[in-house]
DNA sequence: ATCTATTCATAATC
DNA sequence: TGATTATGAATAGAT
């Protein structure tokens, strides 16, 4: 998956196809032929090909067949006990996509509230009327946040002054409330080494907000 | 293989072991799942694990059993055909690593060709004392191929003249003379749009020189 | 088949 | 154990 992020579907065109699985059955021998010599286990893999009949097969015939016989002395019981079907895999991705999914929108919502918070500090600026009251919570819980660690790093400031020579500091404070909205990559409110982290804000609360498109994000 | 190239070899470490086959063998199945979504063919995958008595089976047991019956009812002949065991698969990567080799090794061998030339262009520089015969050949191969090409450049430039205002060009041939040996990306010499290739020198000559480090190049 | 921009896999670390 | 992150590997698309 590269140059584009490729569907997980079949492949209609004959070529692509064609290409994507010489590819990729390469890779994934390679792979195998890894995880047995790394991890000194035993394994196999059959893989059919319908334009040539025969199937590719992993390790050599011999190799395969040790393997094969060794499955199928197993208790019917023991071999089915790790099986691993397509659904059982596909829930399990989905889940996972599921969290980082979670996870990014709790993200974006970190940035959001930040945004909002700095946009009401701009003199001048209109703040967003349409806050409801979950947004007004986690808004004063983070200005709350950030007042305290100014202060701490006020505290800190003072401390040093008299062991340092006082840096000419750009303002910096400005600077944020300025740039903070088109700022991607320093959202967070970054003071000394600290960054501050957002409250898990409110539970099973589907309320729509105006930067949340609507979505329920905290679960 | 990341954070270190990884050694292809039995881990000795138990816990790194155990670790390392748990994230490849959910990396490999996630492979055999895309490829036979991706590709629409049949395949599974045994894999042995000395730590829970029964192996992870790829797809479902019934999936299994399915491609085991189909590849058991092929003749044996057939069965053999597409095999691939360790050793040929060793002998293929080894193959790959050394056609890589010699690549990389014909490209330093042009670089510093490239590299020779340029030193003997510098007014009051040594040029080196030890060049061979073979040496001596691709040396005069390459400067003939650069002096056509200037010739071109000429040519191309008079012909210019008239329809285009005389760009105010750095002198780009005594900076390319000085700062060339020291242009890691720039040892080619374009010219324009024309990138001059070197030929492929001598054939299966096992001449040292004082930059090939007395390993026969080009075979 | 080869190349390269990009995504993916994963070794090391916490 | 399970996450995170830095880096090596696989590979989609183009040539």
């Amino acid at each position: 998956m590269t140059r584009k992020k490729v569907k997980l579907a079949y492949i209609t065109n004959d070529a692509s196809r064609k290409a994507t699985f010489k590819k990729r059955k390469k890779g994934l021998l390679k792979k195998l032929a890894e995880l047995t010599t790394l991890c000194g286990i035993e394994a196999c893999a059959i893989i059919f090909n319908p334009s040539n009949s025969q199937p590719d097969l992993w390790p050599s015939t011999l190799g395969l067949q040790k393997v094969l016989s060794k499955f199928k002395s197993l208790p019917e019981m023991e071999q089915c006990k790790k099986m691993v079907n397509q659904e059982t895999f596909l829930r399990d991705r989905i889940a996972k996509a599921a969290d980082q999914l979670k996870k990014l929108q709790r993200e974006n919502r970190e940035k959001e509230i930040t945004r909002v918070m700095f946009q009401s500090l701009v003199a001048g600026a209109t703040p967003p009327l349409d806050l409801n009251v979950i947004d007004l919570n986690d808004l004063g819980w983070l200005v709350d946040q950030k007042m305290a660690d100014i202060g701490k790093r006020m505290e800190l400031l003072t401390v040093n002054r008299s062991s340092r020579v006082a840096t000419n500091e750009p303002s910096w404070f400005m600077e944020m409330v300025n740039q903070g909205a088109n700022d991607e990559d320093h959202m967070g409110f970054n003071i000394g080494d600290d960054v501050i982290q957002l409250p898990s804000f409110g539970e099973d609360d589907n309320h729509g907000t105006f930067w949340s498109n609507n979505n329920v994000i905290f679960p």
